[in-house]
DNA sequence: CGCCATATTGTCCATTTGGACAATGTACTA
DNA sequence: TAGTACATTGTCCAAATGGACAATATGGCG
């Protein structure tokens, strides 16, 4: 049997793994969590040998927590969840040490092989997607900030990477676990930081700065 | 004398060069045109050694202009006149033939010093724009299309790249000479292709996938 | 201890955008 | 010739965004 945990924000999410995983052979659900600071929590306790993480979640993100959790407990075998394909944060989570990727609207098959493959240490990866891992850059903390960086205080930025693959304020504020408004002061000040007046201008010049590639 | 032509579709920015130039010596404003087709109606009878030539116009846009100039008069020098620095549309235009470029706020001797350049046969060019006319691809022309690139038409491609540059639903149409409902019609039909419902997300798949850059 | 940068949140309103219905003309192709 | 792809434009409305006024709290620094 192995030992699998769950954390992800939705409700939805979890009570449709759990109903898959429930009545998959060789695989027992031995808890979950809403987000990386319960995922932490609750790991010791659980023992799991693989965990499904979802990467946007409040309070902590996936990203963190799986930084956390190869760090302390390097043997348990990570699995990102996303909704998309090709997500720079799924990008970002496998070099941090996730072990393989889902997509939440996987087949089951699809699902448990991947369970079954991490759980032996196996990675389970789309060779170009592999291979953009591999390209791209290790380091994923702050380092030199080029000029444009520079600029931007760290929440400012982590607003508009969030715009920068598409999100809505509204997804924006759930994510960061702020209000609508705050974000739009956000970008408001980012706006003024680029000379800009619109996101899509703010993106752009994101995009051509390279802030959204490593 | 330096025969001189202005082409620019804000009769402002004309008006503005108008007083600069002929008040500089050694300058003869010889005419103006209002876009690029009228540039060429106009050309054989005004007979510049100058053109100042902005990019983003109504009916024939500054890059075509450009390359039936290189064509049929190659003697001409022809300076970019845009608003933006290190803009693609720019790069294109160097690619193209043009000799120099001048932001529109540029002082008055940085103007005509440009001009007195391009009419010996010189190039004004910063270092740092110049290294990337050089490092970026010289066919300026479709060629095989990457997947992305292939689902969309050239008109889908021309509003997404003006899209791209932070440009609202008005400017877009003004440029391409078309109605805001149309640029809206290729929108929703680019969103459609790339499964996504805003600009913001279709710009930054613009970017990652460096439909951008070149 | 006050100043400053930062983060946070509020309301109100104009503009912009996205989507749902469309329709028309042109050019190419089976 | 009929069908298909494409470009074009229309109205109407809901949602999202941008900007103008804000205010409050926190933490660092001189």
């Amino acid at each position: 049997m192995i030992r699998v945990m769950i954390t992800d924000d939705h409700l939805i999410v979890r009570e449709g793994l759990r109903l898959i995983l429930e009545t998959a052979d060789g695989i027992e659900l031995v808890g979950e969590a809403k987000d990386g600071a319960e995922c932490l929590e609750l790991v010791k306790k659980l023992n799991p040998q693989v965990i499904l993480m979802d990467l946007q979640m409040p309070r902590m993100d996936g990203i963190t927590a799986i930084e956390h959790l190869r760090k302390d407990y390097p043997e348990i075998a990570i699995v990102i969840l996303t909704t998309y394909n090709e997500d720079d944060l799924m990008i970002r989570g496998l070099q941090s040490g996730a072990r393989g990727y889902l997509l939440k609207d996987s087949s089951r098959e699809n699902l448990i092989d991947t369970i079954h493959a991490a759980a032996k240490g196996e990675t389970l990866l789309k060779p170009e997607i592999l291979a953009r891992v591999l390209s791209s850059k290790t380091s994923v903390k702050k380092e030199a900030a080029t000029q444009t960086e520079s600029i931007l205080t760290e929440r400012e930025l982590e607003v508009l990477q969030l715009a920068s693959l598409g999100e809505r304020n509204k997804e924006i504020a759930y994510k960061l676990g702020i209000t609508e408004r705050t974000v739009k002061a956000h970008l408001q000040s980012i706006y003024q930081k680029f000379g800009v007046d619109s996101r899509a201008a703010a993106v752009a010049i994101v995009a051509q700065k390279g802030m959204l590639k490593e």
